[in-house]
RNA sequence: GGAGAGGUGCUCGAGUGGCUGAAGAGGCACGCCUGGAAAGCGUGUAUACGGGUGACCGUAUCGAGGGUUCGAAUCCCUCUCUCUCCGCCA
């Protein structure tokens, strides 16, 4: 959620963000958001004068009743009652003024970085680091993953229906190993860069699931524990940035660098087709996220920062991939700046996301009340950044394609410590 | 799930209807003192919103939300969290 105050201070970059998004949201939100807090300021003078005068007038009451000037007492008493008439009228217009104002601020995402480019759609995304080596050659008998899953035995989508409903993958045996041996590798590599490790609940409350964005924009995305009104997380982003909720952080101990592994759910409702054969889009996943707040003047240097600490798993697991900068049309609610990274999966010959770095500036430590407390000033809002550092299942898929042979699938190097073999036969 | 006890500022802790944003202590910051430090002394030390160029002023906040009252940290109701005991349990 955006302060108010960028919308008064900063209304021209803002109206131009709103347009970076392509169009898409009304640039008279902002004029309607402003006329409502106007009200706002209104309605509060208005009615801490009469507090003012409730409160001054109850204390000569209670100073006449003592001096025993009882009838002067119970002539300001009548008078109190009449401006806590006018009161409560102010405060029932107040209230929905106020409700109003939430409501639109609800509506509006984040303002974009100046440097995501405009755009509507995925095809306007900037790639700023395509692949410049060589993409894998496979033979003609080349298998997908979901194949390959069933002939070596790994994977196996039938189980998962059984159980569940489509979307929820079994890994089996050597498979299940790859991918443990993944988040061990990952978390290691974390640790490695200075995230502390967490693992936080997978089921969060309305008030978490609001605080990073989730609720309202994404409701629909997220698995409903309707009995308890909680959410099954859609990303670790949600409870682990959460832990800070409320804190105000000494400039001193920043960065704050958190890593959990925790699996994702995500409803995905309406989707079909080739975008969700196999592992490339299911209902559970696997993945690392690493979480920073900083301080507003180094966030975008963190977000680099973030960038590159994937960049190097990706390079240490051999495989291909490339960085988008996404365009306003394809950037999150809640992001001011993201990365993906998509990774090519050989065998379907397409490009696979497997992880979004964003920074969100202000827009979650707002809601969070998160802040930061610097020397000789009051605190100010923190910045907040995630990252998948990685999102599981789609590694494996590609993994899986990529380094098949006739003899079986390659282990990387790197990640043989982990699993033990070398090769799946 | 049942019974009881509690939730006050950075921390501890007082406060059962008015003069309490809140005593006192500790912590922290600054100043005095000192060759330097400790001790001692003094001053300061919340957040949000609103008004004002500013000094500053106003309002709200004692777990959350309602209510009673001219007036609530204090009384009433609901919720929530923590602790203790019982039950259940990986």
């Amino acid at each position: 959620m955006l302060e108010i105050h960028r919308l008064r201070n900063e209304s021209a970059a803002v109206r131009q963000g709103l347009l970076v998004r392509g169009g898409r949201i009304d640039g008279d939100l902002v004029d309607q958001i402003i006329t409502l807090d106007d009200r706002r300021k209104e309605l509060q003078t208005q009615e801490d004068a009469l507090l003012h005068q409730i409160k001054k007038h109850s204390s000569e009451i209670g100073a006449l009743f003592k001096s025993g000037k009882a009838s002067e007492a119970t002539d300001l008493r009548e008078q109190v009652t009449r401006i806590k008439s006018e009161v409560a009228d102010l405060e029932q217009e107040s209230k929905q003024v106020k409700e109003a104002l939430e409501e639109k601020l609800l509506e509006l995402p984040n303002i974009p970085h100046p440097s995501v480019p405009t755009g509507s759609t995925e095809d306007d995304n900037e790639v700023v680091k395509d692949w410049d080596g060589d993409l894998p050659q496979l033979n003609d008998g080349a298998l997908p993953h979901w194949e390959l899953g069933t002939k070596y035995g790994i994977l196996d989508f039938g189980p998962g229906v059984k159980i569940t409903g489509a979307g929820f993958p079994v890994f089996k045996g050597a498979g299940a190993r790859l991918q443990r041996a993944l988040v061990n590798f990952f978390l290691d590599e974390a640790r490695s860069a200075g995230y502390e490790e967490v693992q936080p609940p997978l089921l969060v409350n309305e008030a978490t699931a609001r605080a990073t964005g989730q609720l309202p924009d994404k409701e629909g995305q997220m698995y409903w524990v309707e009995k308890d009104n909680l959410y099954l997380i859609p990303t670790a982003e949600v409870p682990v940035t959460n832990i800070l909720r409320g804190e105000t952080i000494d400039h001193g101990q920043l960065p704050i660098k958190l890593a959990g592994y925790t699996p994702c759910f995500r409803r995905e409702a309406g989707s079909y087709g080739a975008d969700v054969k196999g592992l490339n889009r299911v209902h559970q996943f696997d993945k690392v996220e690493i979480v920073q707040v900083a301080d507003p003047k180094e966030s975008y240097a963190v977000l680099e920062e973030m960038v590159a600490h994937v960049e190097g798993l990706l390079n240490k697991l051999e495989l291909p991939f490339r960085i988008l900068r996404l365009c306003g049309g394809d950037l999150g609610f809640t992001s001011a700046l993201t990365y993906d990274f998509e990774v090519f999966s050989g065998a379907q010959k397409r490009w696979l996301e497997v992880s979004s770095v964003s920074n969100f500036e202000t827009f979650q430590s707002n809601r969070l009340k998160l802040k930061i407390r610097k020397p000789d000033s009051k605190p100010i809002l923190a910045h907040t950044l995630n990252g998948s550092a990685l999102a599981l299942a789609r590694i494996i898929a590609a993994l899986l394609e990529n380094n098949q042979d006739a003899t079986g699938i390659k282990i990387p190097a790197v990640l043989q410590p982990y699993t033990g073999f070398s090769l799946i036969q």
